[in-house]
DNA sequence: CATGATTGGATAGTGATACTCTCCAATATT
DNA sequence: AATATTGGAGAGTATCACTATCCAATCATG
């Protein structure tokens, strides 16, 4: 298969896979002769997951290469590659700033719920920014709230870690894409919810 | 409180807040003569929000402003205002093509969670797309634990209802600063689920 | 084997986005 | 009166995700 067939194959201009290829999100093909290689399935099938990945679940081109790179390279310690594999995905959390203390409303809201609270972990810094920014926007999240979604979010983790592979790279793969692609559903989900509560509770024509 | 003050005081460049008048996402200030105008607290809070909804939120400065107009201004219909609040939020939606049956996936998922299902609703098109998404990655979401993560987004839902205010305004507001800023919040929460799950399962010292 | 199409590779260009800078004459401040 | 600041408009900048153009080296075809 051929760079042409390829990207047909995956609907994509030439040049778009071309330009994959020069950033690494794409593995070169099987160089025939100077001006050829060849292309086979798995280029296909990672073609469509980048596709996944810069689309629906919004990732940049760099953040789709971090993301990949550790799918494909997952290191022996499996704590801190899964740490590492979240930390690529978007939202960047806060810096933390001061040394004392960095990241003090998600540190009330772990202990909380319970939770181990480390700081080196990156959604750590994801929730203290999504925390300040709610505060910030004049709708700052009730402890009880917090508490719900927490409990949710628990729920929801638990069952995802029943299902997780054993094999370390399996895993990898298994947290890695099923924490960016499962939480557009997620999101989807909720307003979905939102939605269909709203109908339910208000009926439509009374509010329409 | 002139610009200076006001950028001062919103910790951003008068380059910024100038940008941000030219672009609709900040109300003018009372004019007192052809240079100068005062600026108060609700422009400090403005500043506030919108940097919320432009940061963590992760909203661009077209898709901040639909959501800012839609709270300052919202419609007599509250059931397609908030159609249309939820609409302005990313991710787009995957477009509908044909006109039979635009969204297969996220019909049969509504169907199966016992939803109501409206095509014209924006968070249909991304949940299909969401599933899609994932399905084209090679990690199709499972009925059942897209029934599990259904039952998850409908709790929330129906917690966050039973909390929306009553006076239309502030209804949406709620709604669209709810879905807008703690979506954040509940990512993140699940991303640092899954990371206490694997700790309190796998233990910290077997897999680092 | 001639001839036109295709390839990998490199470089440059494009359109969108979110600022950021510069300028200006008209005030404000001192 | 001298200096600083303002609102407003326009242009400039940096980043991003492609997209287009070139090129010499093959390939495919008659």
């Amino acid at each position: 298969m051929r760079i042409s067939a390829l990207a047909a194959e995956a609907g994509l201009p030439v040049a778009t896979v071309k330009f994959y290829l020069r950033e690494g999100l794409l593995h070169p093909g099987a160089a025939s002769s100077a001006t050829q290689a060849s292309y086979d399935d798995s280029h296909v099938r990672r073609l469509r997951l980048v596709r996944a990945l810069t689309g629906p679940v919004g990732l940049s081109v760099q953040q789709a290469r971090a993301v990949l790179q550790l799918v494909d390279e997952p290191g022996d310690d499996l704590y801190s590659t899964l740490g590492r594999a979240v930390g690529a995905l978007p939202p960047a959390g806060a810096e933390a700033a001061g040394d004392a203390d960095p990241y003090p409303r998600a540190r009330a809201a772990l202990d909380a719920l319970g939770q181990v609270y480390d700081p080196g972990f990156a959604a750590v810094a994801q929730l203290e920014g999504a925390l300040a920014a709610a505060e910030d926007a004049g709708m700052p999240i009730t402890p009880e709230r917090l508490a719900r979604y927490g409990r949710a979010a628990a729920d929801l983790a638990s069952y995802d870690l029943e299902r997780m592979p054993r094999e370390p790279r399996d895993a990898v793969e298994y947290t890695v894409l099923g924490t960016a692609l499962y939480e557009p559903v997620l999101l989807a989900l909720r307003r979905l919810a939102h939605q269909d509560a709203a109908v339910r509770r208000l009926g439509r024509s009374s509010v329409g």
